[in-house]
DNA sequence: CTGAAAGCGCTTACAG
DNA sequence: CTGAAAGCGCTTACAG
């Protein structure tokens, strides 16, 4: 491919004529020099090397988002609107997959060190990764999902245990007095938070609620197997509150084999927002996060020069859908 | 960072040296030597930097892949193959969403070519990308469905038309004598080899089957409306065969919301076999494409030697399960 | 087996 | 406003 130099060279300039057309700056030119240099570099096809530019200007525009499995909706519509917010400032972003697991998302960070990428998001699959390569090399690091206060990056993430509070406290509403929490497979600082949340809102209930918590991973086969397991016991729980949308999609599914009506046997809550959770049979309700606005920022924050690390909250909201039952006359 | 230059002085040797170290090649060094060279590197916590190193070795082992959209659970899956498939070659895959969006395709085509990609994997949104920049670049390119054969890329794709054919007899075969195809939204051509294969089925019964053919982007969201309004017409289809599993999805949503139960009033069937198709109420009748070989197959393809552009035909199957009514004494 | 040096393709002070 | 040159951090012939 052409290079700086044959664009000036067929353009009668420097090389560094040639950068300064090409970055609109940091010296001007003349429009006429500007001209011959446009002129010659669409002649040769020139495309600037985006490596060569990075080595010398010190920074590769570019941003690492690791995450559990990219296959899986909620991280789906994340990258998505990451990479869009990371594109409006002239970035790319790199997506390492962890595809569960722990060795490869180690690699994920090894690799980012070396592409020398100039922050990263992460979404770890263990509560405490080790993000010293990262400390090391100077990288900021963003976490969109409640972290514990030792770890050395910053959180923009929703307030779990109030989600949880109120997605529970929907389905106590609706007069459910048995109820199992689908949990995440890792004792984390968000997996605690669901916990706390749920667990408030069922101790706030003047009556006794039953209550169990599964752990399952974060993926459709497996939660659908263990709610099969426990739907068939003899005392089956009458609601779910489910740590992620996914969960509550295996849930629902374990329902449907069963012959088990959602909402009328057995209710169902979701959490994430997905897209997808518009089209369950029926429609879940379920706890949005708002990807969109928290990509956004996230990025705006690892790309401009804020103070970090910082901890942000970001608004959660309740979707209402069929899932649980009946509208409420009075909801809180 | 440390770069290369620390570690040799404090290793007392040269920077190539500490280059044939971390590289095992293209020189031996004596066990002594590279013992000091390790150890000055683990003081200095030396990475390589892989932007240097890509600019004077001449490639920067990366695959670009380009999706329509990366939410989709089948693209999902798609990256996660690829990426293990890279991975295992010591590249990594950068991954571009277009948004279902045109003008951001092209951009990802712009920036891969600067970030020099070594090659790239793409599933387009258009029937005719601009394919220009990668070829003016010598950036060889892999498709993943049927392309034309005037397309200056590499193909690997099931056989569209046969499988098209396929699902459609069974359906056929199931006594269906009305069916809708519901197929992509642009005239590329693997819709046409949808189309293709579904008429050669119809055509090829001794019966007269109505038929009907529908365009919908690759989203529930859309499927979902275009299925709701032809399933409320006085005459609706007995049967769908869908162009994608995420399409199958939809077209189901509308039937439960409109209380027609799935077999028994209408039949479905997807394409992809994306893991989420064994999880839908009733689990989904669709064609497997087998992405991880493909995947594996594709990587191999473009991180070897082989003349390329190459043609080549994956094998699919039809995965029976229940959306379609019960097992057949005799299918074909 | 190892070192000094050129080169990969940019950017950016430094002179003019 | 523009050019010559150094430098970003590697790799790899070329000598020794």
């Amino acid at each position: 491919m052409a290079t700086a130099k044959d664009v000036a060279d067929l353009a009668g300039t420097s090389t560094a004529v040639v950068s300064y057309v090409f970055n609109n700056g940091p010296r001007n030119v003349t429009p006429a020099t500007r001209e011959k240099v446009l002129r010659a570099a669409a002649d040769l096809n020139y495309r600037p090397n985006a490596l060569a530019r990075a080595l010398s200007f010190g920074r590769t525009l570019s941003i690492g988002l690791i995450v559990p499995d990219i296959a899986n909706r909620f991280f789906g519509e994340l990258a998505r609107a990451l990479e869009e917010a990371a594109a409006a400032r002239g970035n790319i972003l790199l997506i390492g997959d962890s595809s569960l697991n722990v060795e490869r998302e180690r690699s994920h960070v090894a690799a980012f060190v070396e592409r020398r990428v100039d922050s990263v998001v992460m979404v770890s699959l263990s509560d405490d990764p080790d993000l010293a390569p990262f400390a090391k090399a100077g990288i900021p690091i963003a976490m969109l999902h409640p972290i514990d206060p030792g770890q050395q990056a910053s959180s923009i993430s929703i307030d779990y245990r109030a989600a949880a509070r109120t997605a529970t406290q929907h389905l106590v509403d609706h007069g459910y007095r048995s109820i199992a929490l689908v949990n995440g497979p890792t004792d984390a600082a968000g997996s605690r938070q669901h916990r706390d949340g749920f667990l408030q809102a069922i101790r706030a209930c003047h009556e006794t609620i039953e209550s169990i918590e599964l752990h399952t991973d974060i993926s459709r086969a497996h939660a659908a197997r263990a709610a099969l397991d426990i739907l068939s016991r003899p005392s089956r729980p009458r609601a779910f509150y489910c740590s992620t949308d996914e969960q509550a999609h295996g849930v629902m599914f374990a329902c449907h084999r069963l012959g088990l009506a959602v909402p009328d046997a057995v209710a169902v809550t979701g959490f994430d927002g997905t897209e997808h959770s518009a089209y369950t049979h029926p429609p879940l309700t379920t706890v949005r996060q708002p990807v969109i606005d928290m990509a956004e920022r996230v990025i705006a924050l690892l790309t401009g020069q804020a103070e970090l690390p910082v901890h942000e909250i970001a608004p959660f909201e309740l979707i209402v859908r069929e899932s649980c039952g009946p509208h409420l006359a009075s909801s809180t």
